[in-house]
DNA sequence: GCTTGACCCTGTAGTGGCTACAGGGTGTTC
DNA sequence: GAACACCCTGTAGCCACTACAGGGTCAAGC
């Protein structure tokens, strides 16, 4: 099968799949006589696999540390479930963090009734504080899950 | 007072000021005869601002939206409320995202006992199969709240 | 007057995970 | 032989920074 069919196949657009491959998550097919990649169903497999992972919001990384234990199954798999406890970890604390975030959004969105001229707006004039009011100090930490612009 | 000075009082790195003042964000500031950045309070207040916005999520476009209503303050400000009431409507929505996908990550956690090696891992397995039964279709939307990675 | 070290400058490249071209080749159908 | 869908490589762009490289400036201490 060629590039768009596996594309269709598994819902992954066809520059993403040449990213794949670009970044060693996917190997190399092979190719037909015009230079076209050909596919067979365990690369349709590992790429449904990598899009599964995503869906969960693992890094690149973390998929290639599993495709490294699919490929390799002789080790025990305690590692495996470390990764997923991990994650979801940073899922966790992501969750806490955007959930701090919207309480200091709501907050802010009722100092204002929106009748007053913007030179008056209690919005503005609480965006001109220092945040350190609203956020406890880990809303500042570094993440490794994104927070509302991604996706 | 120097872009060190202002780092230190506002927080934010150095480069970070350059990188706002690049961006439109920050006015260009005085110079000294060694052609070093020299800034009054205003332009700490107006850095503040800045750094609190993006302690909520927001984008640099939706902070450049609110520093032209600050800047130019005859517009009424229910824009300055619709503005914040789409952020909150982004982040709520991520929040019940990264919910959704906890649970996903729950379920495939519950798949492996950490016994048996990685050949028989369930999770292994269920990351091989389609990923349709976890997440509902929403998941897979663009939403403008980064995911787990992100901060 | 010379060195050390902290600070400042500009410009460029890298991060992640794609996405979107530009500029070309291939293959099928009419 | 023309139209059109598909494929190829390579490069640049997205966001909000971050991290250099390679240089200039300035005050303190010897």
């Amino acid at each position: 099968m060629k590039i768009g069919e596996l594309a269709t196949r598994t819902g992954c657009p066809v520059e993403t799949i040449r990213y794949y491959e670009r970044e060693g998550l996917l190997p190399e097919p092979a190719r037909s006589s015009a230079n076209y990649r050909l596919y067979a169903e365990p690369h349709a497999e590992r790429l449904r696999f990598i899009r599964h992972c995503r869906t969960l919001d693992m890094t690149l990384g973390e998929i290639r540390t599993l495709l490294d234990y699919h490929d390799h199954p002789r080790q025990p798999c305690n590692a495996v479930n470390g990764l997923i406890d991990d994650h979801l970890a940073h899922v966790e604390a992501r969750i806490e963090q955007l959930q701090a975030l919207r309480q200091a959004l709501a907050t802010l969105r009722s100092r204002c009734n929106g009748e007053a001229d913007s030179s008056h707006c209690g919005i503005l004039q609480e965006l001109a504080q220092p945040a350190s009011r609203d956020l406890p100090v880990e809303a500042f930490e570094p993440s490794h899950v994104p927070g509302p612009h991604g996706h």
